[in-house]
DNA sequence: TTGTAGGCGTTATCAG
DNA sequence: CTGATAACGCCTACAA
């Protein structure tokens, strides 16, 4: 394993000052800055993360929490996951998956990413002596990465109406949480721009819960209509049970899903969808964490990344 | 923060027998060990994992090497990975999750869980120069975890017999890799036993693959059917067009999926199927490779799990 | 601007 | 069986 001593040898300085080059560059005047990193080049040199670690009093480890259940939990988890680990990994980092929320703190962490937080969970946070920052919009100021979900069903609504649906319904979860809200004030807010009344149902994230929605209320709905729905998964339910009542898609009905991660594998239909770029929100998330860990726990704000429509096969 | 050093004030005793205490409990007469015991409960003392990955030459960090491209991943990752990290998270091990297998070596740790090894990527782990576990049977001698692929569809097989489908019928996934052709001997073994002829389809693992088998050769499929199917994707294929050709499930035609971590809320039907404990091998996996590190680097050998059967709606 | 000394928390080694 | 010492690789504080 090569060492700061062994590339202080090479360049013919003092450990510190290899230590400079790579901390404080600034502090080294231009001649042996090169010949330190000549060195450093030469010998392929890296620094040894757990000393650093030791002497800054850091893991180098941070937590990836869920709070919410993990059987049931979207298959876009494993994208976000992979996109934190990207971002972690650029700087050294570990993690470890947190299932329980009374074991957030105990072992070393520097941070946690917090994801699948409900408003129940919130009084947990201000206990945590670590920085953290949370997966999923909240209005609480808490520092947070998401995509916009106004902005998606806006995007889903006017694409609705630009394909000359007459009807459009909005087939919502059934949840009292903030991404929910700003979904359903997306599509709100534009149709009553267009002096549109909107209209709502809102049921479980189960594909059958929305097939069940549907076949209960086939007959009320016309043809021309469009479904903006706040998943995936409720979209394929919607999808499935609109051909079952030999209702034509996308001619007659369309569908408008969100998330845009659902496996083409299990699904019969290319689903025209709401697309947020997970991975990139979970490298975001780590760099975010990062900052933050560095900057001993200043506020690193709230992003909200734009969505893009995808569409395929069920609209128009 | 607590230190050995506090934890040797308090006992009255030097570090190193706090150390010994610790790590080689019987060098220590009983009275000193009780003593130092006391002390590091009193003082809630927990060892620095990061002092300790210094001196020890170790980083506390794995790599969670993911082969397959995670886009068309089978959901269970997410099972398979919070199993492991359990296991980890008893030891203070953090992981990296890798998807890109030139950068398995960059960085630091002790050592690899890889998944998803294909034929292909046998040539790389010779060169890899930490120990690493397989998840997935293999036959070149490399450790592994996996269920026992050929029990399972021994016990599919076994069950559609006893439930009286007259022709039961193998729909493989169209793949030369080991679990696959074990799966398949599982079925072949035992319908040979009872003098049946085994019959086999192999598709690429999409449900709509499935899909467009069934719609092919229905006519050919008499009533009492059982199929036994590689993957739950596959499954969900078949069920769904057998439903669509108007075949009766379960009455006249049974489905039976391996894997058992499909999600309930994509598929509308609640299929039989073989389950593998997915988060208890990845705590096996975990607990495999930390006993190989610390072992450096011994034969830790193969581990075949039971699989279960799980009787739902799509079996009579 | 550069170098020296000391220490982060732990453990191996060797002396007592 | 127990303790003092040195070392792991790096960085802060201070001195030159």
């Amino acid at each position: 394993m090569v060492t700061l001593s062994d590339v202080a040898k090479e360049a013919n300085v003092s450990k510190m000052t290899v230590s400079r080059v790579i901390n404080h560059p600034e502090q080294v005047t231009p001649e042996l800055r090169s010949l330190v990193e000549q060195a450093t080049a030469k010998l392929d040199y890296h620094p040894n993360a757990i000393a650093q670690a030791l002497v800054n009093n850091r893991s180098n480890v941070v937590k990836f929490v869920t709070l919410e259940d993990i059987d049931s939990t979207e298959p876009y988890y494993i994208n976000l996951l992979f996109g934190f680990a990207r971002g972690l990994n650029e700087k050294q980092y570990a993690m470890q998956l947190v299932a329980d929320p009374t074991k957030i703190e105990t072992g070393r962490a520097d941070g946690y990413l917090i994801t699948g937080a409900r408003n129940k969970d919130y009084e947990l946070f201000d206990q945590l002596d670590k920085p953290f920052v949370l997966f999923g919009e909240n209005h609480r100021g808490y520092d947070f990465v998401d995509n916009d979900n106004q902005l998606g069903e806006k995007i889903a609504t006017e694409y609705a109406m630009n394909r000359f649906y007459k009807q459009i319904i909005f087939i919502g979860i059934d949840i009292k949480e903030p991404f929910e809200y700003s979904r359903e004030a997306g599509y709100i807010n534009t149709l009553q721009k267009n002096q549109i009344i909107p209209q709502i149902y809102r049921v479980p994230n189960h594909s059958h819960s929305a097939q069940d929605l549907i076949h209960e209320h086939f007959s009320e709905f016309k043809k021309d209509t469009c479904f903006i729905c706040a998943s995936d998964r409720i979209a394929i339910g919607v999808e499935r049970q609109l051909r079952i009542e030999n209702g034509k898609v996308p001619e007659d009905f369309g569908v408008i899903g969100y998330d845009g991660v659902f496996l083409d594998q299990v699904a019969n239909t290319k689903l025209t969808t709401i697309k947020q770029p997970i991975m990139e929100m979970g490298e975001m998330l780590a760099n975010m964490l990062l900052k933050k860990i560095e900057q001993s726990g200043s506020p690193q704000g709230e992003v909200m990344i734009k969505p893009t429509l995808i569409r395929r096969g069920s609209t128009r």
